[in-house]
DNA sequence: CCGCGAATGCATACTTTCATGCACGATTGT
DNA sequence: ACAATCGTGCATGAAAGTATGCATTCGCGG
């Protein structure tokens, strides 16, 4: 029952990398009529190849099962589970690959780790919908509170500084208890319709409560975090993943203070272009330039 | 740079269309402690995850094998085989979407951006002799005012948050004019040597009114900009740069806050091995994990 | 025509993988 | 404090996947 058809296959260029590590694997070595055949099939689709069974090749071909397995043993491996193996180390050595030839100092490895996070990050927001509807959501929320505790304070008060901009009522809380349930409590009251928070690692059990207690006053929840699963998300309506890499001393934030950034970027985009507008003057204008100093 | 043009960057993606399927399959699904441990196991390595059998996840994560079926059937399928079939599913699918190629959309333009800021970092610290050295200036100067104004408050706050670890006496000041004076003149007062400031675009003329301030009260100014030559940098003794992106509406703080981290781990290195212990120590005391939630 | 060896399939044993009943312990709500 | 529910691991059995002994067939050279 197992044909090839609920077998998946990888990219065309991962593909040709597994063709060829089986012409590798096959130079050199005598082939019987059965073998030769078993060889030609994978060959011509080997992206489906590294999921197949013994089973499914030998339906496929034709021919008996046993016959794959002595194919797998007369190039050289111990079985067919050993051959089958080294078709998928081909895909995964390719993804490896990637690994850069200059040394990078301790400085540097953080650095670099961070760039891969960015990298991650990027790549989720290939289709941005979801960012664009949390960003809505938060947008048309009136008040809208902001949930940073700890480490993740400063981003909430960013978030706070950058949204300002695109939102009359942003209400940063950074302190946890009787204090936020508070400040929740009465922006639910104000008319808040969504609450934002920030709960990056280590998780603060002061902010699941916090979740809680806002889903309780009626307030939806949209998260940013390093994991979409966890003891955080369970209390978020959406969650939005900005990666953290914890293999060094101090997490830095640069994946979620970017996200933030984008957040607010959309959130200014889902504002109608009179209001936009009106923001642009005010960046603008000579009261603001006088307090700056020229770039 | 839109389309990755080497064959590992594409395996990538496929690893990324694996773990967007995933994050698909499990959301709105409420899941068991265990059950969120094979997740995000799962989330983290997506290209070896649509090879592995209940059994090796099992081992890998530290459950029973029986967990990992239920965790199958949790998701809403019969069994562990379909689950998997639909994580290769996901690779299948994206075999012919892989054909054309991926314009960035205006959000993963703005991470690139950063990105790019990111690796200018980096490669700017190939040598981090500067760095090392400011850190160890600033770890020694007791106590140690932080500066930072507007945009530039949260990552003030961000370093006194990481540094207080490192450094007994952090004092940040976010707020302007007479009250920024009195902390700086105290700070000097009690035997601070140096003054660290924040100063992104746009770059207050009040920051620079500090600068001056804090240089007059006899501390030297460690600055972190994205420019070392303006304005600001004329009144700071060491400069740190950290680029900036000024293209969008917000300008993110990637690798300024990357630096921060980079800092704030350069000052704990300059620590007494003795210090380091009992940081280490603090971080995984029960009273500690109790304030947190577990992963 | 006979004999020989290689190739292959069949039947079957073995291994790995997966599913399920049951008991124990933790958590929750009353 | 007690009961109920949930989550988990263990033991076990079923199923899928793989390996191997044996018999048959085929081709080829005596």
């Amino acid at each position: 029952m197992s044909q090839p058809a609920n077998a998946a296959a990888v990219a065309a260029e991962d593909a040709s990398r597994v063709a060829a590590r089986l012409r590798k694997i096959i130079e050199g070595h005598r082939l019987s009529p059965s073998q030769r055949r078993i060889a030609r099939y994978l060959l011509e689709r080997p992206a489906e190849a590294v999921f197949l069974t013994g089973n499914d090749i030998a339906e496929a071909v034709g021919i008996s099962q046993p016959s794959v397995t002595r194919f797998a043993f007369a190039l050289g491996f111990t079985g067919f589970p050993e051959f089958r193996d080294h078709l998928r180390a081909a895909l995964r050595d390719g993804q490896d690959a990637a690994a850069e030839p200059t040394e990078l100092n301790a400085v540097q490895a953080m650095i670099d780790s961070e760039l891969r996070n960015l990298e991650l990050l990027r790549d989720g927001l290939a289709d941005p919908g979801r960012l664009l509807e949390v960003a809505a959501a938060l947008a048309a929320s009136r008040p809208l509170p902001v949930i940073g505790l700890r480490v993740s304070a400063p981003l909430a008060h960013l978030f706070g500084y950058l949204a300002a901009k695109a939102h009359p009522d942003v209400r940063v809380i950074d302190a946890p208890g009787s204090a936020m349930e508070d400040r929740l409590s009465r922006a639910a009251d104000a008319g808040a319709a969504w609450a934002l928070a920030f709960g990056l690692p280590r998780y603060p059990r002061e902010l699941r409560d916090g979740l809680v207690w806002a889903r309780r006053a009626g307030l939806r929840v949209a998260l940013v975090t390093d994991h979409s699963v966890g003891a955080l998300a369970e209390h978020a309506d959406v969650v939005l993943e900005a990666p953290v890499s914890s293999q060094f001393a101090f997490d830095s934030q640069a994946a979620p203070s970017v996200l933030c950034a984008a957040l607010v970027h959309a959130m200014l985009e889902a504002l109608p272009t009179r209001e936009q507008a009106s923001i642009e003057e005010f960046e603008n204008s000579a009261a603001e330039r006088r307090l700056f100093l020229p770039d």
